[in-house]
Formats: structure tokens, C-alpha cells, sequence
DNA sequence: CTGAAAGCGCTTACAG
DNA sequence: CTGAAAGCGCTTACAG
């Protein structure tokens, strides 16, 4: 054996240890695997060990795959990696995934949202065993895609309308109802909703949970309104800003769809001369990093990203075992987080809380 | 075939495109591959890829790495995925590396920089054809592990000391002259350095560069001193940043190895009721997102992590292609932000800055 | 231009 | 407990 000595690691294979080793292939492959270790006399297990150790023996994972078709591989796609709301979810499912030895192959869909349906294909390509989608639309081909390709795959962040895959998500219309009740607890009355994009889930809830909680407090027609951003940046949220701002000046506060809106609202405000919160009170939904400390401090609801991640990664998990093979929907509670962005309304510009009134009995549940 | 027309979608293989198209199946693997069609009859080739796209043939990219031996995969290693300076890294390099056909699988070290070398060596079981390193020290283990096994590496935004891979970095130097350059001219004398970590080049090179930026100065021994957070957290920051006041009540700047290590020295003044910057400017390192947001709205040193992302995607692709055998390291030029959290000492409490004097010849290049 | 064969490195029924 | 064989799905010299 020529080239075996060498310090170019020539990739050792398992019959390359047979042969050291003076056993058949299969034995060597039967001794390393310690599922299968026990169909071996360990005297001879030993030895393989050892010779595999000595001439660095080191699995090879592709062609381990292309004979069991697993690749313990899973890929998450991701509307942007960079954007601090989604790359927790992402380290979450990965720790989460790496602790049962799956890798986590990333696709940033990021500039180009119309190529989703291509990585997922390519995706696909490398035999992904399931697919974590943190980008999904309420409608959304992907979605088909892995159904008709049979790819096991949940959403997380965001779900998906018709509800054909599991998904793992903050309860929208708790944390609607936790900001509207905040804002209202401290007086105001003239209330406008600065939306998300519609056609994405949390966009399209968060705003009808927003009416439904309003309705609640008595609140409806004139006092309410609604400006949707196009998407969740602080630009598309100063844009929307604005437009509220002209449609309605008298509103003393501002419930957003997102932190990052909630930003784009400050940008906003400062540039009409408007102070928050003593003009207006702003509140977001996130609580993403460093939330408290711009000026002022965001009063948010907290979502833990971090546990969406981990939840999907085991939802995918029992999945791609074939566990449970229900069709699930993990919300999870957001909490309120009061900082300094929310005060009462400015004196003499809000009407007086009607603190007593009854919710109005179109209102959600509770 | 009985199960071939079934709606659950088993694989199908180069073998039955072969047959349905009724040709052998290299002539399949020839046609359906760009680079191959040229050598098959531009009629066959058209048949066999109607037939392929009827039956939904997806090529194996397991099989054919293990043919090939190429994966197509690269691997990425950050110390925290959810850190905002890693993840645009991570997404500028995912990013050049998809347009060039390679995956991306990201490992996150986080909680246990101790596993660093065992998922170093789990990425090379999957045949990754390359690593991107954002998390070494300066003197890694890592390190040594890519060089054995011939793993094509880079490091990005941290170097190693020895220089024994190729390294996309920031100018340390500079961006330390700069912050340095910039409190001076605000006529501060007493400056203290937060340092980070020595064990990572950031934390040393930064630190170093802040002496040599004082000496040229003219500003040493009493007047300059630092103080070195464990890690580059907000909480190290805070700890470090009391030490500092303990052990220096006179210092008027305070230059920050990093953002987040600004942000807790933010805090730690915030509880001695110390004002910035009326009573001490503070400048950072990084320009993370946010930092025009917070209060005060952050000086400081921007990098941009995404392009430090994509160079070191293409150093690694030149490397994975044998073009450029060179170790080389790029650094990219950082630049002053310059915002609200620095401002002239307060009066009388620093001497005047002595403007005229001329740079101490101990001073670094120019 | 096309086919037949070998082989990438592994795992796993099948015998014994 | 161990060996011999087959095969995962692909690609690629080798003939013709």
C-alpha cells in the first residue's frame, strides 16, 4: 500500500481498514456503527477501532446516505438571515437539529422572494429529509411543492391559511389583544393600527386582531383605523406613518404590527415635529434585540424567537420520523413588555377612558 | 412498473428516465447534465429530457457526489448565529456561495466553543468542500484540523496569528487610529481603551492599535490605560466599564474595542449617574444595526460585515477551485460614523488639546 | 454519438 | 459472529 503512509489524507475507506484490520468490509462497517457493534465479537470491534483510528478512518456521510437515503440534512429558508427577528428562529432549529444530527442548510431567499420555489427544488436536489420555512406566504407554492414531493416540512413565524402543514407560531391575536389593552388602560381612545403586509400571516392577523380587540373596548368605526406597510422595514413603517398622520391627525397612538415599524414610526414622528410618547404613544411586536435602548425605549410584545425555532425544529423532527403524523399548530404566548414608547394620551386631546363600558359582545372569546 | 405512476412521488431514477425514453442510462445522465448534452444527438437529448421533466426526474446530488467527489456543500462556523455582526457575514457568504452552486450548512459554536473541533470534524463526515471560519481564536485548533485534513478554509473578520490560512478581515488598525484620531480632535486627553477578549485577534489587534494610536499623540503612560471585557457582550462591557470608573474617575472617552461593549459601558455610566457624552463620550466598533437608534444615538466604527461575507465566500471558492494556492489576507477599510455619544470633554476637566504637537515618531506607518 | 461496465464508499439482507 | 454479494443513483473512461 503505497500512498497509505503519506501525510496527504488520502480519504481512508472502510476498505482500507479491513484490509489493516484483516476482517471483511462489512465487519469493519459493523463494528463502527455502535447501533450495529453488537453483532460483533468485541475483541474484534476493539481491533477495527483501533486500526480505524490509527489510519484516521472517517465516515463518509454522502456515501453512507446514497445506501440508507438519509442525508440528515435540513434546510431552512428564510426571508433574510441578517434580519434579527429570523436569525434566532434559525439558531434555535439549528442547535435544536444539530443535537439529534441533522445539519441546518440555510437558504436566504433574502433579494429574490420569487426564486423560493427553485432553492426548495434544489433543496430537494440534496435530499433534505425536511424543510423549516420561515417564509411562507399565506398562500404559498412552496408549500404545495412539498406536499406533492411528499418533503416533510413545518412554518414557523408564520402560517400559512389553509393550514396543510404544521405550523409553530406567536399567538397574533393574544398579543393584538395584550397592546390594545395596554394602549387603552392608559386612556387613549383614537387608536390606529400600523399594519403588515396582508398577504403574510402575521401581517393579516395581527391586523384583524386588532379590530377584534377594539371592538372589545367599545371602539370601532371613526376612532379606528388602519394603514398597511408593504413590508416590514423601518422605511415601508415611516412611509405608513405618514400616510396615518395625514388621514388622521388627531390619533394619539400607534399599535404596530412590528418593531420594525414601530422604528419607521418614530422616523416618522420626528420629522413632523411630534414626540413620542408624549404626542403619541407607539407600541411594536418582537421585542428584537436593543429594543430597549432606542429612544424611547419600545414598549413591544415580546415573542421568543428562539423557542419558535427550537419548537419547529422538533415538530420537523418527529416529522421526518414518522412519529405523529397529525397536522399541528404550536402557538405560543407573546408577553407584554411596557417600556417608555406608550403614556397616556396628551391632556385635552383624548376623550376620557369610558373605563366602565362593557365590551361590545362582538368581540373575540374572552 | 407498478408503483411508477403513483402520486406519492418515489424518486425516480436516471434508470427509468433510461427505459421510458429507451436508451441507456449513461445517455440519460450525458443528456440531462449542460456540460455533457454536447456529446449526445440534439433529438435524443431533447427526448430524453421531455421524458425526465414528464416523470419528474430530480437528480441525486448524494450519488453524484459520491461519483464525483464533490459535495457542492460548504460549511460555516460562527460563534452565534443571532449575533447581528455574524449574521449578515453569514448571509453575504451564503449568498455569493449559492449563486455558485454551493449550499451553505452553518454551525453554530455558541453555547460550546469547546465542541468547535468535533463539528469541524462532523462537517468534513459530510464531505464539505470548504469552511468558512468566523469564529477563531488567535491561535485555533481549528485550525491545525483544516490543514491536516486538506479542508480548503478561510477565517473571516477575525485573522489567526500565524497566518497559516487566508483571512478577510477589518482594517483594526485603522478603525482604531480613526476612533482614536477622532476623540482627540474633540480635545479629550484622558481616554480609556474597553478592550475585548485578547484571545481573539479583534480584542488584541484593536487594543494594540489603540497605544500606538495614543503614542502618536503624544499621549502615553499616565494618561492612557484599558481595561479588557471577558467577552464582547453588553454585561462584559458593563463589568469592564466599572472597573475602569473604579480605577480612573478622570477619564473623559471611553473607546470601545465594540459595540456592544459600548453599549455596556452605556449602562455602567447610567448607574454611576454619569451622562454621555456631557460627562464621557463613548465611541464603538462595528456599527451593528440599530446603533443610529439607541441613546445616545452611537459613534462609531462601521464595518460592513456583508461584503467581509462575500470576499471570504470568494476566497474560499478560488480556493475550492485550485486557482490561487496564495494565502492571502484582504482587509477592507472601516470608516468613522460619527454620531451623538461623543462631543468635547467637559470644561475644565480635560486639559486643551495640544493641538500643534507633533506626532511621537513611535507611532505606526503614517 | 451511444452502450456496457466499472466504481464512488457505504450498508444490509442472506448464508453459514 | 463473519463473509460474500448486491445495490443505493450516479458518472465516466473505454469501446465501437
Amino acid at each position: 500500500m503505497p500512498p497509505s503512509s503519506s501525510t496527504r489524507s488520502k480519504t481512508v475507506t472502510i476498505k482500507q481498514v479491513a484490509e489493516a484490520a484483516a476482517v471483511h468490509p462489512s465487519t469493519v462497517s459493523r463494528a463502527l456503527n455502535p447501533e450495529t457493534r453488537y453483532l460483533v465479537a468485541q475483541e474484534v470491534a476493539e481491533r477495527v477501532l483501533a486500526v480505524a483510528q490509527r489510519l484516521g478512518y472517517r465516515r463518509n456521510l454522502l456515501a453512507a446516505g446514497l445506501r440508507t437515503g438519509r442525508s440528515h440534512l435540513v434546510g431552512m429558508l428564510v426571508p433574510d438571515i441578517a434580519n434579527t427577528v429570523f436569525s434566532p428562529i434559525l439558531s434555535g432549529a439549528a442547535e435544536r437539529l444539530a443535537a439529534e444530527g441533522f445539519s441546518t442548510v440555510v437558504a436566504d431567499v433574502g433579494r429574490e422572494p420569487g426564486r423560493q420555489l427553485e432553492i426548495a427544488r434544489e433543496l430537494a436536489t440534496r435530499q433534505i429529509e425536511g424543510l423549516i420555512l420561515a417564509t411562507v406566504q399565506r398562500d404559498d407554492p412552496v408549500v404545495d411543492f412539498c406536499l406533492e414531493q411528499g418533503i416533510p416540512a413545518v412554518l414557523v413565524n408564520r402560517a400559512e391559511e389553509k393550514r396543510r402543514l404544521s405550523a409553530v407560531v406567536s399567538d397574533d391575536a393574544l398579543g393584538m389583544q395584550l397592546a390594545v389593552d395596554h394602549v387603552v388602560e392608559l386612556g387613549h381612545r383614537k387608536i390606529a393600527h400600523l399594519a403588515g403586509p396582508d398577504s403574510v400571516s402575521t401581517g393579516h392577523l395581527r391586523r384583524r386582531a386588532f379590530y377584534g380587540a377594539m371592538e372589545q373596548h367599545g371602539l370601532r368605526s371613526v376612532d379606528t383605523l388602519h394603514e398597511a406597510a408593504e413590508g416590514y422595514s423601518r422605511e415601508e413603517g415611516a412611509a405608513a406613518t405618514r400616510r396615518l398622520l395625514d388621514r388622521a391627525p388627531g390619533i394619539t397612538a400607534i399599535v404596530a404590527a412590528n418593531d420594525l415599524l414601530a422604528l419607521g414610526a418614530y422616523d416618522a414622528l420626528k420629522e413632523r415635529g411630534l414626540r413620542c410618547p408624549q404626542d403619541i404613544s407607539i407600541i411594536g411586536h418582537n421585542d428584537m434585540p436593543m429594543m430597549d435602548l432606542v429612544t424611547p425605549p419600545l414598549t413591544t410584545i415580546r415573542i421568543s424567537h428562539n423557542a419558535l425555532g427550537r419548537e419547529a425544529a422538533d415538530l420537523l423532527l418527529q416529522r421526518i420520523r414518522g412519529d405523529d403524523p397529525e397536522i399541528r399548530n404550536i402557538v405560543l404566548a407573546p408577553s407584554l413588555v411596557v417600556r417608555e414608547s406608550t403614556a397616556p394620551p396628551p391632556q385635552g386631546r383624548a376623550r376620557r377612558p369610558r373605563a366602565a363600558k362593557t365590551p361590545a359582545k362582538a368581540g373575540v372569546a374572552g
